[in-house]
DNA sequence: TTGCGTTATGCTCAGCTGTATATTACGATA
DNA sequence: TATCGTAATATACAGCTGAGCATAACGCAA
């Protein structure tokens, strides 16, 4: 009945070395799908491309097919991009944490306390 | 259809001030009612005195009704007494609890990555 | 060949969180 | 009155995480 209580929560797609994918590491994601470089794409979230680095590669080494393609040299230095396998990725994880949201809206609303 | 991806995650029960309820604060208030004080509960859970004090500080100051009842001196030194409320809390969160781990159980197998 | 921007990687520093320690207040009981 | 075990609270210490620098490798373009 009273609403100053609420479900709150976070979930996150664990593999065999520990979490894989994540909030952060989706948006990252899309940042690097939209900018094309791990810098700009740590750059536009204010997050440290050495930490930026370290998400991809532990994205990169757990997937079964590598999430982003990374080049480097050549024109504008380089980049990355991302791969149909990390399309997929984001999307499973935006469905489950939409039905999540929706849980956590749902049973928000059953605390009596 | 793998089985090598796992949805994790948490929840939690927020009120005005933040953190009202969590995995580790639940525990740690069955642990008072089994012992009978902080200090017990704490020790207990391999958890120091003063993070466990500030944990049923913030509980009991966010709850309408305190969820523990504390006596400081007399027989024993004194202790600390669950209350009626805080049977509720508890209920009340793993009442949640539960249904998120259905849920997480669920959409585990609905992980195609 | 030189310059440029990116990936890749190591090292140090700051902030946060919880631990450990020390001290005081308290009140029933011996 | 002295003792005992607890609540209450301040201060200092340790560990972890991410930020911030510094540096090297790379390959296309001028």
């Amino acid at each position: 009945m009273e609403k100053s209580y609420r479900l709150h929560g976070r979930v996150w797609i664990e593999g065999p070395e520990g979490t894989f994918l994540g909030y952060g590491r989706v948006v990252l994601l899309e940042r690097i799908r939209e900018h094309g470089s791990i810098t700009a794409a740590a750059r536009s979230m204010e997050m440290s491309y050495r930490h930026a680095w370290k998400l991809v590669d532990s994205m990169n080494r757990q997937s079964r097919q590598p999430v982003v393609e990374k080049s480097t040299g050549g024109k504008g230095g380089g980049g990355t991009r991302l791969t149909e396998a990390g399309e997929q990725a984001i999307a499973c994880f935006w469905s489950a944490h939409r039905e999540f949201k929706a849980f956590l809206s749902h049973r928000s609303t059953e605390i009596d306390l």
